[in-house]
DNA sequence: AATCTTTGCGAAAACGTTTTCGCAAAAAAA
DNA sequence: TTTTTTTGCGAAAACGTTTTCGCAAAGATT
């Protein structure tokens, strides 16, 4: 295990002083160019990298961001988690990542940990727990400890901040939309995220829509379920009435559990159902029949969210802080009718 | 944006030494009870931490560890992920992540950037492109300079180092005999991952299994494919002669689409056809017929491989390198005929 | 009253780097 | 030759922390 080169050590060598070799590796004009020469070519020789820790202390900036999301195995922040690594490894920032799995403890202890100066900004989806507790003060003292951070789907309005969001409603109200233009009357609405930001937008969004149209709400084809729930028990009082024609999933898994029941109970897909999903990840593609899913370019989401925090630490005057909303889009597949 | 407060505020505060500062928030004896009291109620007050920076560089730890590997959105490198994620989080280590997307280049330039100093080692996966190029002086020069490295699931025996494993081989042995053991004689073989180790050491346990068995090993049945691919073209010289009963698929996604392209052609599955995947993400499990897979244990590999690194991190004497066997299970489900 | 011990604190070094400033020697200009 | 300018380099401070050592004052022991 050899020790780490350092400037000290090459000053030693050639009998000069370090900030000499500091300034040969940096092609100070004041060295001349011979010293400088045989510095570099040791430096080089040798693998001299200068230690970043160092720097990090002279100059007060890490060039790292702290990602915090709920949890990776979800395709949508798993993809924008991608999109992030893409441009920050793009503008040399690197990532030091987190999973709070919902927990608002964990969220807490993760963000105190990182606020001890590893970190010169925060990129972050709220967990549920965060979301149900509406308590925000650790986000709000690393803004005041001048952390800036950016929100990106899961936001709350308690905290001023840079945010990126998903047209939730928007997206929801489309995919409402367009069962009913294909003929559909009976929507069940099935959600394991009610209790996050994003699932009350989207049920809201689904709303308007049945009203804009005509239809009215009943709230007993309102489902909100739980990840372990048996869907075969849920749906059968659905089923055995034929009580709906379409179902609008909330999120990534519950529309190919709802399918996976109907076609366990012989209805044809989309003909005596439909059934739209969010969340566009391998899932949807890959079933039979495919599932036709609002996309939310969460890859693009990353992305955005990323360019927005490196911006903000990249420029010397304080920006205002700005909203984004990317737009949702249908991905037509075989679980609904053409229209 | 306020200062971060440090010792040398808290200091002139009191009219004392930023030595007496620490001393007290340490809780050492050296400091009269009163001092320290009144030291740590305001620190308190204040919210005071240690510059992790500060400390990084004065103790030569950093307490952080990166994690390269090749993409996040492969179900098996994300569960590996976040077993990680929780080892090191409860050994108070922090995280830094990198994605390859397969490229030598990539791979190589964030290890020569995360060298300087951020970190205290690697866990990685090597790309594609390096088990090609079959360089990996990249690593080697890492432990060199004292950054010790675990690698798991794709390795190399070019460099000496901790690793963990999934036994590939026993794992295809394994799974070809189920398939021959529920009467399949011509058991096509589809990977999209030949040009890695763990592609290759499959196809080994594929042709043992066939051996042992007393199967002559038919190679136009053995087929290399590409993420691109269209199986339709692909498997339609096999199925218009029916020339196999089961597809044994070495990665994470051919044996889906496999499956797709015999459901399509009318096959029934698993009567007239079986499918054995590998890597079981939440796909195989929601596919209609759910799919039988190879369980890795992504989970499993990753915490072992943070508990290796970091074992080795809080040991003081040198660890003798060794390498883990996670063994492989099989998950049965509806693509194979019960034995 | 003289000595020894304890208590409470500060000075300084160390980690590795960059940068400002000063200074001597060499080169150029007078 | 004398003065001015340029060239090449080093000393020291700064970033924030911990720790070793030293030292004075107070207390305890003769």
């Amino acid at each position: 295990m050899k020790q780490r080169i350092t400037l000290k050590h090459i000053a030693k060598i050639f009998d000069v002083s370090i900030a000499t070799v500091s300034k040969s590796l940096n092609d100070s004009h004041e060295i001349s160019t011979e010293t400088k020469e045989k510095i570099r070519a040791y430096a080089k020789e040798h693998h001299y990298k200068p230690n970043s820790i160092a720097l990090s202390l002279l100059n007060k900036k890490t060039k790292t961001i702290g990602i915090i999301i709920p949890n990776i195995l979800n395709s949508f922040f798993a993809k924008a988690f991608v999109g992030m690594e893409k441009v920050a490894s793009e503008n040399g920032f690197s990532i030091i990542s987190c999973m709070t799995n919902e927990s608002y403890e964990k969220e807490v202890n993760i963000m105190e940990l990182l606020k001890n100066g590893t970190l010169d900004g925060f990129i972050i989806s709220l967990s549920e727990g965060t979301q149900l507790k509406q308590d925000f003060s650790h986000l709000s003292n690393a803004i005041n400890e001048g952390l800036p951070i950016v929100m990106f789907d899961r936001v709350t309005n308690s905290v001023e901040c840079d945010k990126v969001i998903v047209d939730d409603m928007q997206g929801a109200y489309h995919a409402t939309e367009h069962l009913i233009k294909s003929g559909c009357k009976n929507i069940a609405l099935i959600s394991e995220i009610h209790k996050v930001s994003v699932g009350k937008l989207r049920l809201k969004g689904y709303k308007k829509a049945l009203n804009d149209n005509g239809i009215e709400l009943d709230d007993s084809l309102i489902l909100n379920v739980h990840k372990k729930d048996d869907f075969n028990k849920l749906l059968n009082p659905y089923i055995k009435d034929n009580k709906i024609d379409a179902v609008l999933s909330l999120d990534e898994n519950s529309a190919i559990k709802a399918q996976r029941v109907l076609l366990e109970n012989n209805y044809k897909i989309p003909e005596d159902i439909s059934i739209i999903g969010f969340t566009n990840g391998k899932l949807p593609r890959f079933v039979t029949p495919s599932l036709t899913t609002m996309s939310q370019h969460g890859r693009n989401v990353g992305e955005v969210a990323a360019k927005m925090l490196i911006n903000r630490l990249n420029s010397e005057d304080d920006i205002d802080y700005t909203t984004k909303v990317i737009k949702t889009s249908l991905i037509e597949r075989e679980t609904t009718k053409r229209l």
